[in-house]
RNA sequence: UGAAAGUUAGCUCAGCUGGUAGAGCAUCAGACUUAUAAUCUGACUGUCACAGGUUCAAUUCCUGUACUUUUCACCA
């Protein structure tokens, strides 16, 4: 199509018409320019108080999502944007379909972690000088800086909350309510007094957590063999071993010879076989001829005795409980009991060396069989009186060669040898550390088990996992040891007698502590006398007490928020309707809130329990500094050093990341990811502009068209709207924001940019201000773009505010999120129309294709420059399509059903005889269609671009069309 | 070591109760210059992690393996 200009244009100085037309106009940028707009917007809803209004005075009930506390150490990683992201897209959800929405961002404060950077942050002198509340002032102020830099953190998200007035566990209400929950378990016979083996370091005389210990690889302990003499089978055993009984040993194995005085049971796996070996001791010899062991261990002993072990049975390891055995070096006997999994052939001699007070697994077994703790080691590490002779040793030093040596004697060694393994030490001082019962404080969680099972069943679990993974946890648990040896927590409220150690703790002490806490904090436990914290008639019975040290575990804290918080705070529900966190609060705080609930209150904090995965790199292998495959949420928002690597993306494209996601299992993120997440950030918003742009001299209220008058197109479209936002409405109903994200992401693509939009330029730029064909478009934009707007403001937020600013018409509400939820008109639905459009659709694209074979022979460029030659084999739907193909565009009465249109091409012609279509150079043949493309018509008007036969016909305007004349007199 | 979950195009996700796979993006090519650091059109992409089994037939059911993640336990 050479001959593009008309005669007439080229004889005269071109006239140009681009100043008739309506071309999009708004302030509304293509580009976001988040780090100056997204703060912008955030000062917005700050001063307005969006946020604090609408959740006040929406009319509906109230939603409460209760916060779990992000840990008050460190800065933010994806793990906590993706969190805080997640809760701010469901409530804002709630908010725009008017609920109130109290959202209380709570910290936790205390524990170790804090108390450790405090110290490290000492010299070494100030260190000795230390006192609890020393320590405590100095944790305190430093949780303080850390939550005051997460919060702005948090808030840059673009996250809503009570920022002003958040939980946490530091505060004095926050502590005193936590007392409250202590108190009412402990009055309810939950929590005792007991003994308990910890990591203890001897060098430091403290006890230590798991935290604290490293684990070098070149420990060698002092492991040996001995035996135990058999006192007594059980009668199931006297048919097959009965024989030997009188000179049988329990053959065991320990690295830790100095626990042995602790020694109250052997155990032994009842899913093992074990032997009755005859080691071919003489008679006269004190070590006992037959041995038990290890089944599968036999040949491996055999080696390391230096003798033939031949065996003479072999019996299920759990016909072997309740054998008794004489301790070797003490005069008592013990049973053989059943153990763990965790007895097994690898070493040893699948007889376990049991002493309840020196080993977590000796500790449950002696639980399981009622059995006493015995931890005769005092704070330095020597043993005490109950070790009998050996009292004065120390355990890391004297004590086993002293142990050693005994056993020998007793005729009870049987092998020694130096054994290399991980063992744990003292971070600081870099000295072992040993495993000792101290008494520590518990709750009972037997007490109220089944209680808790059964409100777990009640709550609603998101995944229905996760009831799965909670269940067992909580079945199977042991009593929770609620006690630190800390500064830097909330202090557990006993007193002691001093003299008869005896503990003091009733209503009135737990009342009166809790009263002194909420006034003046945790801090006066320490710091007031004795005298002041205790209540009448203790203050003055006589009697002198000593305040407890121990400070509660900080899942004990965190624990307690449903008291501190939903149960306190104004506005507020308990149980509050959702709690969600990462799937690994299951063992931490989703259990710790349950058991302390339903302690208290027989009920689970929570109605429902939503949970997220974790943040992965984009391979899928978890981020860490050493891989360096680390991102940093607040680098996708500002970007990083390289700014050509990484831009800086802004808040909404985080945002948008979170909602792409199936966030019920792990989740990947990295460059890759993050630079579609740009694209469609991008594509979103371009379309969102055309929108906004064209809707310049449109106000609804005046201009909008009635839909009766609509044209099908446009009620087909706002048919597809219905579609659109139920299917976005539904996922956020669901928590599946990815379905809001690909829904989205396909409608501005596939129904907007690719289809209306391509179409509606035609009606909005080349008709008449007021023309109907233009008017009734921009009704069906209008109603687009609010919803849209509404739609993604719970995870685009400052994108859909930003709209909402720039809207070219008054709204009543000056914020998108005080317009309410989406708006829908029911009468839009019609599926019948949505039948009838899918056809033209998919016959638009065969007709694109058509297009194309001729535009890459540079037959054409743009489509306007092509007729259409179209056969319709169905005879119904020729009339259909006869009818929206009209002689003269503007003579018709609908002036947008047209086939031109739809194909955007200058003319379309019906033809009878299929042929007529496939004889031309490019055509197509499809079910029931024959497409044939050729050129159009006439000359390019040079107004609209169209061809047409009509350009010339006007004296005043010579170079334009028909249409064009008519819409500049404001006929078109 | 045990337990739980996951593994569909380069990316994010669909694929209902079994009949050899889809969308958007990205990529590539082209068009337009009246959404212009934008827009439109077309094309391409996969042994549905691997190996077995059940079945006429498996991405879809079962078993095992690998990898990843989480969690617990352990080194007596």
């Amino acid at each position: 199509m050479t001959d593009a200009q008309s005669p007439a244009a080229k004889n005269e100085s071109a006239k140009s018409y681009k100043d008739t037309i309506n071309l999009l106009k708004t302030d509304f940028s293509m580009r976001a320019n988040s780090t100056k707009r997204e703060p912008e917007i955030q000062a917005f809803w700050a001063e307005k108080e969006i946020y604090e209004t609408l959740a006040k005075e929406n009319p509906g009930d109230t939603f409460v999502l209760h916060d779990g506390p992000p840990y008050a150490n460190g800065s933010l990683h994806m793990g906590h944007a993706m969190n805080k992201v997640l809760k701010d897209i469901i409530n804002k959800v709630q908010l725009l379909k008017g609920k109130k929405v109290r959202y209380v961002p709570g910290w936790d404060c205390h524990g170790l972690p804090i108390e450790l950077k405090v110290l490290q942050s000492m010299k070494s002198k100030e260190r000795k000088e230390l006192t609890p509340i020393k320590i405590r002032k100095k944790a305190k102020e430093w949780a303080m800086g850390q939550v005051e830099g997460q919060k702005e953190s948090f808030k840059r998200y673009g996250v809503w909350g009570d920022w002003d007035n958040p939980y946490l566990t530091m505060l004095p209400e926050y502590e005193a309510a936590q007392i409250d929950v202590f108190g009412e378990m402990f009055l309810k016979g939950y929590i005792y007094r007991g003994l308990k083996p910890v990591h203890w370091s001897p060098s430091s005389r403290t006890a230590l957590a798991e935290a604290e210990l490293e684990y070098p690889e070149e420990h060698t302990s002092d492991s040996l063999y001995a035996a135990f003499r058999v006192t007594n089978l059980p009668e199931g055993l006297t048919e097959t071993l009965g024989a030997y009984a009188s000179d049988l040993g329990l053959a065991i194995w320990t690295t830790t010879p100095w626990t042995l005085p602790g020694n109250l049971a052997v155990a032994v796996n009842g899913k093992l076989t074990y032997s009755l070996v005859d080691s071919g001791e003489d008679s006269d010899s004190k070590l006992p001829r037959y041995l038990l062991v290890g089944h599968e261990l036999v040949e491996t002993l055999t080696d390391k005795f230096g003798k033939a072990l031949k065996v003479l049975a072999s019996v299920d390891g759990k016909a072997l409980e309740h054998i008794q055995y004489k301790h070797p070096l003490f005069d008592r006997e013990s049973p053989v009991v059943i153990g763990g999994d965790y007895i097994t052939t690898d070493s040893g001699t699948g007889l376990v060396h049991t002493a309840p007070g020196h080993g977590q697994d000796d500790y449950i077994v002696g639980q399981k069989y009622g059995l006493p703790l015995l931890s005769p080691v005092d704070d330095a590490g020597r043993l005490t009186a109950e070790a009998g002779e050996f009292e004065g040793l120390n355990v890391l030093k004297d004590a086993n060669a002293a142990i050693i040596e005994a056993l020998e004697k007793a005729g009870s060694l049987l092998k020694q040898e130096p054994y290399g393994h991980r063992y744990p030490y003292d971070w600081r001082t870099k000295k072992p550390t040993i495993f000792r019962a101290t008494e520590q404080w518990f709750a009972s969680v037997e007490g109220f088990r089944d209680q808790a099972l059964k409100s777990i069943a009640e709550v609603t679990w998101i995944p229905a996992s996760g009831e799965n993974r909670i269940t067992p946890m909580v079945a199977d648990r042991s009593d929770w040891c609620i006690s630190r040896q800390r500064a830097w927590g909330v202090p557990i409220p006993v007193f002691y007698d001093e003299e008869t150690n005896e503990p003091l703790l009733t209503d009135e002490t737990i009342k009166h502590v809790r009263d002194i806490i909420a006034e003046h904090g945790a801090d006066a436990w320490w710091e007031m006398d004795v005298a002041e914290l205790l209540p009448e008639p203790y203050c003055s019975d006589g009697r002198s007490y000593r305040r407890g040290t121990d400070t509660m575990d900080v899942w004990f804290d965190s624990g307690s928020s449903w008291n501190s918080v939903a149960n306190q705070r104004d506005g507020m529900t308990y149980p509050v309707d959702l709690y969600l966190e990462g799937s690994d609060q299951h063992r931490g705080w989703f259990q710790s809130s349950l058991l302390t609930s339903v302690a208290v209150n027989g009920k689970a904090p929570y109605k429902t329990v939503l949970t997220h995965g974790f943040a992965l790199d984009e391979k899928g292998y978890k981020m860490s500094k050493s891989l360096g495959n680390v991102v940093d949420p607040a680098e996708i928002i500002n970007g990083g050093n390289n700014k050509k690597q990484d831009p800086a993306y802004g808040a909404d494209v985080l945002r948008l990341w979170v909602s792409s996601v199936d966030y019920s299992s792990d989740v990947p993120i990295g460059k890759t990811i993050l630079k579609q997440m740009a694209d469609v950030y991008r594509k979103i918003r371009n379309t969102s502009r055309y929108l906004v742009g064209n809707l310049h001299d449109f106000n609804p209220k005046t201009d909008a068209v009635d839909y009766a008058d609509l044209p099908e197109l446009d009620r087909y479209m706002l048919h597809r709207i219905t579609e659109v936002f139920a299917e976005v409405d539904d996922a956020y109903q669901t928590y599946q924001f990815f379905r809001f994200f690909q829904t989205v992401q396909n409608f501005c693509v596939v129904d907007l940019s690719n289809f209306y939009l391509d179409i509606a330029k035609d009606r909005l730029y080349i008709s008449s201000t007021d023309a109907q064909r233009r008017r009734s478009c921009q009704t069906v934009m209008a109603v687009a773009l609010e919803n849209l707007a509404k739609a993604i403001a719970p995870v685009l937020s400052h994108m859909a505010e930003d709209i909402w600013q720039n809207l070219p018409y008054d709204t009543d509400h000056q914020s998108v999120f005080q317009s309410g939820w989406l708006n829908l008109d029911d009468a839009w639905k019609q599926p019948a129309l949505a039948e009838s459009w899918q056809p033209l659709r998919d016959l638009r694209g065969e007709v694109n294709k058509v297009l194309e074979q001729a535009r890459k022979d540079k037959k054409i460029g743009s489509s306007l420059e092509a007729k259409v030659l179209l056969h319709v084999a169905d005879e119904d739907l020729k009339q259909r399509l006869a009818a929206m193909n009209p002689a003269s565009s503007i003579a018709a009465e609908n002036q947008v059903d047209q086939l031109r249109y739809l194909f955007l091409v200058s003319e379309v012609e019906l033809v009878d005889d299929a042929s007529k279509a496939t004889a031309l150079e490019y055509s197509a043949e499809v079910e029931g269609f024959a497409i044939g493309v050729g050129d159009a018509d006439g000359h390019k008007c040079d107004r609209c671009w169209n061809y047409s036969t009509t350009v010339g016909e006007s004296k005043d305007d010579p170079t334009i069309c028909d249409r064009c004349v008519n819409a500049m007199q404001g006929k078109f």
